[in-house]
RNA sequence: GCUGGAGUGGCGGAAUGGCAUACGCGCCGGUCUCAAAAACCGGUGUCCUCACGGGCGUAAGGGUUCGACUCCCUUCUCCAGCACCA
């Protein structure tokens, strides 16, 4: 039988179906072997799967596959992160239920996963808006609200006008809704939050865990929580005493403070400009910046504008009045929404006081240009030097100022030492039908009040008038809305919004564990035994929103006792993603390679190596044609040469009887079980794959006779491991040789993964390499063990070597066992 | 601006102090064939040379070293994230 589509259709099926049939992939907890947890990211269910999904998967398959071959107890488990908009608007657009829609799509997402043979133990699947997985979103939500984690506030929030719905400040891409990229506009609503900065401190603190994780990620979520560590300083506002505290990060500066600037939006504004002559102008001035989109204001070529309000801010430092200005360059949200300005020693502030010819003074020296002249200055010296005009503080190193000014304001009471940050509360209201409803009700008595837990879900109503205008379908829903306060009793009505889908999503894994619970959010003990998750893989996209959020979730399982680990995520893989034609793949610029396709021509297994060959799994992807090509071609030499030439004999081999050749092609064996070992350890599947093309070209080239027995035992047991290490990689094919050489296994995957002998990798010759100054001169073939005063007999007496010394004195005589010598004259 | 990463043949990429370009794709030549495809064998950085050989070569420049794609310094380019964050 030829390597032919049909004879590979036939394969993969016989084999998909026996996985499936067998149950080989389903585990249970077993305390006798080392657990492990391998888990993707969960797709959302859209229709097809799509070459981001294939590598996605298939490099999370050949790590679970690896790692059941190496013993471990492996819990690969899938599901779908299946509510949320595009699901919605879906819906709407094919006038059917958001449902029947995504159920529909879940189906023909099961179906591409299973064409592509992953291992997944399908008796955990479950999706996000399957009730009896929503309901402990809710259970979630009302454990948070309970202990004021959860809690509703209003203000001014990110609109996607689009979307019609508020967006987490996480979903704000470059200003634009990060799913449609409308402008995203400001709108003042009253909203449920998650109070995640109650987690700064050890969202920030425990990334020192995360080992291994991408650096970059690791960097992106540090910077998103941004922790600043600065001084809040209670300025006062002249003659009516009013504070006005400012957070810097730079103390040091403060005898250079020439004027404070609050946030036009600040509450203090009000008071200030009252009964000031300018009054009307600065009004107008604060509406004008309230009307700028948030992108438009924070862009860096926007000329700063600000207004002077006529008041003055007394320093306490040194007890100047110094003017108080409104600025669109700072921001309410951030540290007090007022700061102090030292124009001197902030580039910004610099810009700022000389548009509006505000005084500066120099407070730290700058070594490179000592008494400069303040109007001689050009830009802000933003550097370290010794503090001058700082009364008691001069001379001092400023950094070190930093910190003894810090001091002293908070012995006087004067300010305090604070941190802040720049991570927000988490928004997690959405005015949209496909989500987890939030299950609260307002009644007019008892206030906001939680659903009864026992009468948990509360089901989001099927079959109802859904347009995608006019607000939240939910609001519009009677039977939904009215409800009786579980409290009095009275008649209240219900909360109208549903949760953002990442809320879903941060938790999927562990209720993996016990997927079936009826009786409890996820199973202590279960989890107990699977959790942590020893790999994650998954996109770049999700380095901030999802990958923070399910790190806060987890934080706060083990406040609530239901977990004792701090992280979800040992290791994390963030695969880079496929291009063609140097753009990402997409729907939209019809760009795509459909999966199905290409397994319709090449089978899986030719799919699934080619993605892995092309490019290590971190980088992006560019798709080719060709490159399935050469993956089947290689397959198909294993395929033939199993087929043409493997002959069942007797295993036991006599290695006495070894010739050079039987020799090496073992050795080769041992090597190559290294190097896959070690590169799959390490996500190299892109050079592990090129070792066993190594191993495979050894293997062709080995000559042999049909009727000796020993060579055809020595080319059986090259092949059954060139079968054996590549069973992660093309498990159809693996399974299939596997079971055509007469394996005693029922699955290759029950087959214990080579191990190699390092004694075996040692040659009797090995060839050593001959440099002169470092450059390459000469090869020579030495026995394994020879001494250095050997190879300096036999190099040089070597004509083509002694041609490069030319009867120089040789100063130096390099040599590193087995590898190279390099002769220095 | 800050942070993280990258720059190697025609292409994807390998080598993290010791033979640069493994492995694959593409291309060229050959075997087989009436022919083609497939398959198999050989070649394939660049310059000089009939050849044997040799020079040059990992973004650019400098340094450390017996020896540098790899380490250090300077510069350039590209990708990604964050960005009036006080």
């Amino acid at each position: 039988m030829p390597y032919t589509t049909q004879e590979i259709q036939r394969i993969e099926a016989k084999w998909q179906k026996f996985w499936e049939g067998q149950k080989i992939f389903n585990v249970r907890p077993d305390p006798q072997r080392p657990k492990y947890y391998c888990l993707e990211m969960f797709p959302y269910p859209s229709g097809k799967i799509h070459m981001g999904h294939v590598r996605n998967y298939t490099i999370t398959d050949v790590i679970a596959r690896f790692k059941m071959m190496q013993g471990f107890n492996v819990i690969h488990p899938m599901g779908y992160d299946a509510f949320g908009q595009p699901a919605e608007n879906a819906a709407i657009k094919r006038k059917i239920d958001p449902a029947e829609w995504t159920y529909s799509c879940i189906d023909q997402m099961r179906q591409g996963l299973k064409r592509m043979g992953f291992s997944y133990d399908w008796d955990r699947e479950f999706a996000t808006c399957d009730k009896e997985y929503y309901k402990w979103n809710q259970w979630i939500f009302i454990k948070m609200f309970e202990r004021g984690l959860a809690y509703k506030k209003t203000s001014s929030v990110n609109w996607c006008p689009s979307c019609e719905t508020t967006l987490a400040n996480e979903e704000v891409i470059d200003g634009g809704c990060w799913r449609c990229h409308t402008p995203v506009v400001q709108k003042d609503l009253d909203q449920w939050y998650l109070k995640i900065t109650d987690y700064s401190e050890r969202l920030l603190e425990d990334l020192k865990q995360l080992k291994d994780w991408p650096s970059r990620v690791i960097a992106m979520q540090e910077n998103w929580i941004g922790k600043s560590c600065g001084v809040e300083i209670y300025f006062k506002v002249k003659d009516t005493g009013e504070p006005v505290p400012v957070f810097t990060t730079r103390a040091d500066t403060i005898f250079g403070a020439t004027y404070v600037v609050l946030a036009p939006e600040h509450p203090l504004v009000e008071k200030l400009i009252k009964g000031d002559k300018n009054e009307e102008a600065i009004r107008r001035f604060i509406k004008k910046v309230a009307n700028e989109s948030k992108s438009a204001r924070v862009s860096s070529d926007q000329k700063k504008e600000g207004m002077f309000t006529g008041r003055y801010a007394i320093n306490p430092a040194n007890h100047e009045a110094i003017p108080i200005w409104i600025a669109d360059y700072v921001l309410m949200e951030y540290g007090t929404g007022a700061i102090m300005a030292v124009p001197t020693h902030d580039q910004r502030d610099f810009l700022f006081a000389k548009e509006h010819k505000l005084p500066l003074k120099i407070v730290i020296e700058d070594a490179q240009h000592p008494g400069v002249n303040v109007e001689d200055m050009t830009e802000a010296f933003e550097g370290d030097g010794i503090l001058i005009h700082s009364a008691q503080f001069n001379g001092l190193n400023n950094r070190k100022a930093i910190e003894q000014i810090g001091k002293w304001f908070e012995e006087n009471g004067n300010g305090k030492v604070t941190v802040h940050w720049r991570l927000r509360d988490w928004l997690i209201s959405r005015q949209r039908y496909w989500g987890t409803p939030i299950p609260m009700i307002y009644c007019e008595s008892c206030g906001i009040v939680p659903a009864p837990e026992n009468q948990l879900p509360v089901e989001l109503p099927a079959k109802i008038d859904i347009t995608g205008e006019g607000g939240s379908p939910l609001k519009k829903c009677k039977e939904f809305v009215n409800v009786s306060c579980p409290l009095c009793g009275k008649a209240a009505v219900r909360e109208t919004d549903t949760m953002a889908t990442f809320f879903d999503s941060s938790w999927y894994y562990l209720r993996y564990c016990s997927p079936k619970d009826a009786a409890q959010v996820f199973d202590k003990k279960e989890a107990g035994y699977w959790m942590p998750v020893d790999q994650y893989v998954g996109g770049i996209e999700h380095a901030i929103l999802h990958l923070l959020y399910s790190r806060f979730f987890t934080k706060f399982f083990k406040d609530l006792g239901l977990v004792n680990f701090d992280e979800p995520f040992i290791r994390l893989l963030t695969q880079g993603m496929v291009l063609k034609d140097g753009e990402v793949m997409s729907k939209s610029k019809g760009n795509t390679v459909d999966p199905d396709e290409v397994i319709a021509r090449y089978g899986a297994d030719s799919l699934r190596l080619c993605i892995l060959f092309t490019a290590p799994p971190e980088d992006q992807l560019e798709w080719n044609d060709g490159a399935v090509d050469g993956a089947w071609k290689f397959l198909s030499r294993i395929f033939s040469a199993v087929e043409r030439r493997y002959r069942t004999v007797d295993e036991m081999v006599d290695r006495a009887q070894f010739d050079d050749e039987d020799k090496a092609l073992e050795r080769e064996c041992h090597m190559a079980i290294k190097k896959v070992t070690e590169d799959l350890t390490n996500y190299k599947f892109n050079t592990a794959i090129s070792g066993l093309m190594v191993l495979m070209n050894s293997v062709d080239k080995y000559q042999f006779k049909q009727e000796n027995a020993l060579k055809q035992a020595v080319y059986n047991r090259a092949l059954r491991t060139v079968i054996l290490l590549l069973a992660p990689f093309t498990p159809h094919l693996c399974e299939e040789l596997w079971y055509q050489i007469g394996s005693k296994e029922t699955s290759i995957i029950k087959a214990s993964w080579p191990t190699y002998d390092e004694k075996a990798l040692v040659q009797d010759i090995i060839s050593v390499v001959v440099q002169v100054n470092g450059r390459l001169r000469g090869k020579f073939d030495v026995p394994t063990h020879s001494s250095e005063e050997d190879l300096k007999k036999i190099v040089l007496a070597d004509e083509g070597i002694q041609k490069w010394l030319s009867d120089k004195p040789v100063k130096r005589f390099i040599y590193l066992p087995g590898k190279l010598v390099n002769i220095v004259v």
